[in-house]
RNA sequence: GCGCCUGUAGCUCAACUGGAUAGAGCAUCUGGCUUCGGACCAGAGGGUUGCAAGUUCAACUCUUGCCAGGCGCGCCA
């Protein structure tokens, strides 16, 4: 089908080239992967009428014809209607093949070989204090994009960048030691600004049994561990964990402030040093280096962009907070001004996240929700999946008690019930291999319908991997399960006519395939019983 | 003041980047269990897409101006 629709195109092509090439001065639309052969089709016969001026009912006819000659033997039939939309209606033997080869290919009927290499940088929260449900959103929503990257051939690093230098991280540390003065009897005061977490004392607590003789090197491992224990919880994995002190010693940030300077974009001002970043669409220029001598955030993050970029890398995705979108532009003017094409970071902002049933959560004195009370909460599969459920810039409100609920009203209950449904099917019936020959016995139009929606599962996954837009593979899931429950409803598997029954144990096979991949991208476990 | 996000059915959200009669779930109402798991399925009602103009064969989608809510505009990170 992936080949079919290709032919589609590649077909639709050779017809405007040779027919209409004259008239046309650009393409027609852009190699875009993102829509089934039917919207092709229907949008080359309108565009075409949109530039030529020419009625679209007559070009889509011509279309038609065409089309009718060149896969006459793939196609039921092609129907034309009002303004100038084609719908092609692909022969039962091709969705039949299809099936067989989702059987034979698994997973890889899906996959592609694109190859690109893409560091992938979210989370990267500053390690003062536990995981917030926003910082989780984030995680989950950064592993999802990698899986979906690496599901087409990409080779994805995920990396979480340290804060572990600067003013912040000072003021934890000072707050620690403050805490330590408490513990010990003597007098104390939280600096201003300061931490005043109760998850502070309990890294003071730890500083005091343990002893430590750098109290700010231990801190920081504490906080680190405290983190990468939720992001365990969560199935979660980063390839790098990139340190800005390490950046700093290293002299790297010197290095890009070099090769700034002599292009004469640095300059000084009320005993400060700034990169002219509006020469390159920001609209204001940026301190880089403080009137105390100290070194900003943005420098060190220049430095880490420059780092990523000479690491021979294609793409650089990075996921930030809501708080974070008037800092696009001052980190692409810098990749700029360093020469580089400011298009290879592609920065997606991710919306903020609400409980919808706060009560329910343990919460801790002094502290914002935590991400742990929420996995403790709903469970680790739970999570990840309403993380998932809105659009990246979409506000997402968490419904804990609609991730608890054990009924149909929870969508990841619905989709998880047919997992288990095809589960318990197959060990009634017993199966272990699943044989193509039977496949030619489905003929029901609910039968095919099934099949449609398997196939469906590469415009899906186009969508999610282009736009970057994880949803996309839930919205899928939950269509995917409602056709599948639909045809359970009236269709037995097992029964008299053995023929048959093959038939269908191999369709319900093609769904549990297509069911556990677009699970495992979300990295949900697919339930066997419930 | 400037910038970003959001506004669609009573509620929570879709609508494949300008396409076909704006669709799902919840809630409400009706019908279906001697059937592989009824944690399901079939059907009904419910809309001036925040408001107002504009662009064209076609606008929830693009442009402009308003209205409402959220967030950001540091020599913080």
């Amino acid at each position: 089908m992936k080949d079919f629709s290709q032919k589609i195109s590649k077909i639709l092509e050779d017809i405007i080239k040779k027919e209409y090439e004259a008239v046309i001065d650009e393409p027609l639309w852009e190699a875009s992967p993102r829509q089934d052969f039917g919207d092709l089709s229907s949008m080359a016969a309108l565009k075409l009428a949109s530039r030529l001026k020419q009625d679209p009912l007559e070009i889509a006819s011509n279309l038609k014809a065409h089309l009718e000659e060149k896969i006459k033997s793939d196609v039921e039939k092609i129907e034309i209607l009002k303004p100038g939309f084609i719908n092609i209606f692909i022969a039962k033997e091709v969705l039949l093949n299809s099936l067989n080869d989702i059987l034979e290919s698994k997973e890889k009927f899906f996959q592609r070989n694109l190859k690109r290499k893409i560091i992938l940088e979210f989370l990267s929260a500053n390690p003062t204090g536990p995981l917030s449900i926003a910082h989780g959103r984030q995680a989950v929503v950064g592993d999802v994009v990698g899986n979906i990257l690496e599901f087409f051939g990409d080779y994805v690093v995920r990396e979480y960048y340290i804060n572990d230098a600067g003013k912040q991280l000072d003021l934890f540390i000072e707050s620690v030691k403050e805490r330590i003065k408490e513990i010990n009897g003597e007098k104390f005061a939280i600096p201003e600004g300061g931490y005043l977490g109760e998850y502070v004392k309990d890294v003071a607590n730890a500083c005091v049994s343990e002893k430590p003789k750098d109290i700010r090197e231990f801190a920081l491992s504490y906080e680190l561990s405290l983190i990468k224990k939720d992001l365990e919880q969560l199935g979660i994995h980063f390839d790098n964990w990139i340190s800005q002190q390490k950046l700093i010693d290293d002299k790297k940030i010197e290095k890009v402030i070099d090769i700034l300077k002599k292009k004469g974009l640095i300059f000084e001002r009320e005993n400060a040093i700034w990169f002219s970043a509006t020469k390159f669409g920001d609209d204001k220029d940026r301190v880089i280096k403080k009137s105390d001598g100290e070194l900003t955030y943005f420098a060190s993050d220049i430095a880490y962009h420059e780092d990523k970029i000479e690491r021979k890398t294609q793409q650089l995705i990075n996921l930030w907070g809501p708080d974070h979108h008037g800092y696009i532009e001052r980190v692409k003017s810098a990749i700029h001004a360093l020469g580089y094409d400011k298009e290879i970071l592609k920065v997606i902002i991710i919306q903020l996240v609400t409980l919808k049933t706060k009560e329910k959560m343990s919460k801790r004195k002094g502290t914002a929700v935590l991400l742990s009370d929420l996995i403790s909460e709903v469970g680790k599969d739970a999570t990840r999946f309403y993380y998932l459920v809105r659009k990246n810039s979409s506000h997402l409100e968490f419904d804990i008690d609609l991730a608890e609920d054990m009924s149909f009203n929870n969508p990841l209950y619905y989709v998880q019930y047919a997992s288990s449904r095809i589960e318990s099917i197959f060990q009634k019936a017993g199966i272990k291999k699943f044989d193509s020959k039977h496949t030619s016995n489905l003929e029901g139009n609910d039968d095919l319908a099934v099949i449609r929606m398997l196939l469906q599962f590469s415009y899906a996954l186009e969508k999610a991997y282009y736009s970057l837009e994880p949803v996309f593979i839930i919205e899928y899931l939950k269509a995917l399960a409602a056709v599948f429950h639909k045809f359970y409803e009236t269709n037995q598997v097992i029964g008299k006519d053995k023929n048959l029954e093959k038939a269908r144990l191999n369709l319900l096979e093609g769904t549990r395939i297509v069911l556990h991949c677009a699970l495992n991208l979300l990295g949900i476990t697919p339930a066997k019983k419930m």
